[in-house]
DNA sequence: ACGAAATGTAACAAAAGTGTAACATTGAAA
DNA sequence: TTTCAATGTTACACTTTTGTTACATTTCGT
């Protein structure tokens, strides 16, 4: 039961960090060092999650997340990228390409293990494609397309991870700080008022009939999917 | 109710800008000069963070990391470590001590506090979902939702803080100041008269019927959530 | 019953929180 | 390159909440 981890990491010294810290968890943990051993031993090895890392010496790391997605029996292995600071034009690629995660370099493994755990546990009580429902709003996360009374919703990327975040505890309020932490990630710096916003195109998005008002705000508190009583 | 952050770090100067932000910012501040002293304090201290400067007078900020970890009082506080620019090798040795995150010399005052709440938000996190219920009063702190008779009750957000904080702890007599503390917080001069206005207000959005009236004034000593005798 | 202290009530102004639109920036696509 | 969509920020309007004050009412000891 205890899950494995494959890694795909060129840098020796963090492979060896990542080993240590995850093996200290109780993972199981594999690793290749390039893109193209990674897409060999990763049918074989069939792991429960995947660590990738963004730059690696042969090929990119898109090309792995895209080979992994097309995959039948690796599709829905859910997958964190590694980036390196700064390189925050790869996360959307990335979160396009279908990473689940990301985390940037160099990072904490207390953080690391936790986002891990987060996204095991997701997995596990997910099947793998998935329609979350809410009132009349339906949201599949496997073609990231969102309907809304019967007609589909055009979101942006960041409208819909918050719509999915939110879908998943209908009804539980989440302050702004607990939207950013998981919307943008941790130790991003961004003014509250631009979660407002974005509940605000969210909200227009979402308004087709009366029916479909389901962003209730909880002054001084937040936000959360509910009736709005 | 503020957390302490403890902080490591022998350079005068930059310990006077980490005392003025950190206390600007609301939280407490100790602090040590060198490794051994505060391997001292810390037992006595019990902060909530550790600020780690890795280049000590005396020892490394391995050896007061490692001590941290190993010590069951001190464990599980988040430690920061301030490295000086370029040192890689020592964010890995750090992290595999155990540190929580870190961030490189010079740095902004902005992003530790950025950092330091953001440690401070994970290693607290409460959030337990539960409904507090009364006679005919039920609160959800998941969804921020009070009802009185199983109808709704709307209450501002002051109210409603007040009411979750009376029904931990149901028949129990709270002082005005009492309720200050708790509910405003410390350190905030507010008048006695102001909660009465708000039990006022709290009473009246919970009034659907006799049953409801639940909030007892126990004269010159507070109020109770209890039978009105 | 009387007076003093404590509490209830209503009204008001200030403060805080939120909704909204407009704008600047950025990266990706054409 | 230009164009466009996505994003984050800011400014302003609007609403709700909040704290204070003044006055009414109750409670309690004498």
């Amino acid at each position: 039961m205890t899950a494995k981890i494959f890694s795909v990491e060129d840098e020796e010294a963090l492979v060896s960090l990542l080993e240590y810290n995850i093996k200290a968890s109780g993972f199981k943990f594999e690793h290749s060092t390039n893109g193209y051993d990674a897409m060999m031993k990763l049918q074989k090895s069939n792991p429960d999650l995947i660590l990738l890392d963004w730059m690696l010496p042969d090929i990119a790391g898109t090309e792995v997340c895209k080979f992994v997605r097309n995959n039948k029996d690796l599709k829905n292995i859910p997958i964190i990228m590694l980036t390196a600071k700064g390189e925050e034009q790869d996360l959307l690629s990335g979160f396009e390409m279908g990473c689940d995660d990301y985390i940037t370099k160099p990072f904490s493994p207390a953080e690391l293990i936790a986002r891990i755990k987060a996204l095991l546990r997701r997995s596990s009580d997910d099947s793998k494609e998935m329609i979350l429902s809410y009132g009349n709003i339906k949201l599949d996360t496997d073609s990231h397309r969102v309907y809304c009374c019967d007609e589909e919703a055009k979101l942006g990327p960041r409208e819909y991870r918050i719509l999915e975040f939110l879908m998943k505890n209908p009804g539980r309020v989440y302050s702004r700080q607990q939207i950013l932490d998981n919307v943008w990630g941790t130790n991003v710096y961004v003014t509250d008022r631009t979660i407002d916003v974005h509940i605000r195109r969210l909200r227009k998005a979402l308004s087709n009939t009366e029916e479909c008002k389901v962003i209730r705000t909880i002054r001084s508190s937040g936000y959360s999917l509910d009736t709005n009583s």
